[in-house]
DNA sequence: ACATATTGTTCACCGTCAGAGGATAATCCG
DNA sequence: CGGATTATCCTCTGACGGTGAACAATATGT
């Protein structure tokens, strides 16, 4: 027995005061209707109905049994009610998990934008470098760097490739030299970004050939903005990813050097855990981040 | 989809934390509630789960609806226990029809002893001639004579068969003489109780042969008691079912006449709307009207 | 570090059960 | 007294929910 109909049954025939009108409302044929409510009261162990072909009224036990279920399946479907506004309209609380580096150069500046569009939404941002494990922790939805490879049954999204480029201080370069071909960075003072993939070995790419050069590095830091700070100061050079230091070029701050090499590539990926049935808020938060990133 | 096995899985699943466990408690495979699951959040609309094969956690939209399901879900087995003590113990609300004669002669005196019994029930005695209507006017039982013939699909139960006896007053019969054979009735004051099937007639069976004696009365009235207290005065003679008459002829109030030949029977029957789930405060009624109907 | 165990998912297969449809009996209504 | 409506019984069938295997991912233990 399919309780959930038998039940709806039972309610629209004491509501309605009748099979063959419950029939009707419910499409179903009034052989069905008796057999539910047969089923039901076989279930129960008590005469719900008391019933003749052209009369019905229900059983003390009826009476009592209508009140629940009516209050039960009011409940379950307030149930399916209380999510819509969630299916419908991004709303609700977005938990969200990114690195630090690729939010503050990126990212947060165009939060409020994304707060704004959407006023229904309360946005929880995790800034932490930690590859979080998204569902243990709750979170809805997490970026992340190309290095994590990728995880089991999580659904990643690329969002931006962030070319690097070798830069430092135009002091720098005057004080030391501008290196000419990747062998030449040996004599170089290196600032290394120690959570890279690549911490320990620069690669350089030209016309087919790959050249690697190990890094020179007295100061290693966590940080890429902490990178940047010291190359800012004139302090080495390093190999930084291109948005985080479009500002100081454009401004003359930091220099590029082997420019006609290419360099490692970081992806972005946005991190879900499932495709089916996303919600509204996540498929808008994705959106913002497409665009956000889809900017030159 | 069975919505209701699939919310119960949903509950288990957020309450044990894990599909395998629910499977468990359910006694349903990993696969079964890896499918109940999915249907259930393709119903919904919306992700409600988010998991991997070590981890699960519920989303914000999977908060809400386990709300809203636990209280339904509650609602509804709630109902069952509300009926649990009507199906244990006799109780509840017990409505009854029945003619007023017979139990005023026969039943009421016996009901505070039934009351005693079953303290939980509480009894709603309606005395009434009428042929009333079970289910239109939702009684749980009624009590009929044999003459109102087997009615639809109610069940009949028999309780007892009332043999007729032909009585008067000592007086009367001083003053009018003592009938030995029927055919001497036609010169006697009859009263007649006029409900009765066998009003006009009055038939006297002995050794297979059958009198049949038109009644002359010049008192019809619609209760046999009015009947008696017509008798007990001496005004006339009558056919009257025995047991209501017991006492007076123990008494000698009332004596009867032809008691060698045979007449007319009532047979008194408990009429309810269904045998299954019979209700336990309606067993208990039926055993109590056995019993009592069942003494000499 | 490797082997083992556990977990959630997918797939093909199958047994069962819920519903349709027709027939029947009972009952109401004009 | 029919015609109309109603609940129920019966048989048949298609759909659907469950199993059980294989599989992928991930803990756990020695």
């Amino acid at each position: 027995m399919d309780r959930f109909t038998a039940l709806q049954v039972f309610r629209h025939v004491a509501e309605l005061n009748g099979f063959a009108e419950a029939g009707r409302r419910l499409g179903l044929s009034p052989a069905a209707i008796s057999k539910n409510i047969a089923e039901l009261e076989a279930h129960v162990g008590a005469r719900l109905i008391n019933r003749t072909t052209r009369r019905m009224a229900l059983t003390e036990e009826g009476k009592i049994y209508l009140e629940h279920v009516v209050r039960g399946l009011d409940a379950l479907s307030e149930a399916e009610q209380a999510l819509s506004p969630l299916r419908t309209g991004p709303s609700g609380t977005l938990r969200v998990s990114a690195p630090m580096t690729v939010t503050l150069t990126r990212l947060s500046a165009a939060i409020p934008r994304f707060l704004t569009r959407y006023p229904d939404i309360v946005l929880d941002l995790h800034l932490d470098d930690r590859r979080v494990d998204l569902v243990r922790e709750g979170f809805d939805l997490a970026i992340r760097g190309s290095d994590s490879l990728e995880d089991s049954s999580l659904i990643a999204r690329k969002l931006t490739v962030m070319r690097h480029v070798l830069c430092a201080a135009p002091s720098y370069f005057e004080a030391h030299g501008r290196p000419r071909v990747p062998s030449d960075l040996r004599s170089h003072d290196c600032v290394r970004f120690s959570l890279s993939g690549h911490a320990d070995v620069w690669e350089f790419k030209k016309g087919g050939r790959t050249e690697r050069v190990p890094v020179n590095a007295r100061y290693s830091v966590t940080s890429s903005l902490a990178v940047r700070d010291a190359l800012r100061e004139g302090f080495g050079l390093s190999l930084m990813p291109k948005p985080y230091v479009e500002d100081d070029l454009r401004e003359g701050r930091l220099q590029c050097a082997l420019e006609d090499w290419g360099t490692v590539e970081t992806t972005l990926y946005a991190i879900y855990p499932s495709r089916q049935h996303l919600a509204p808020k996540i498929q808008a938060f994705l959106a913002f981040l497409a665009e956000e990133f889809g900017r030159p």
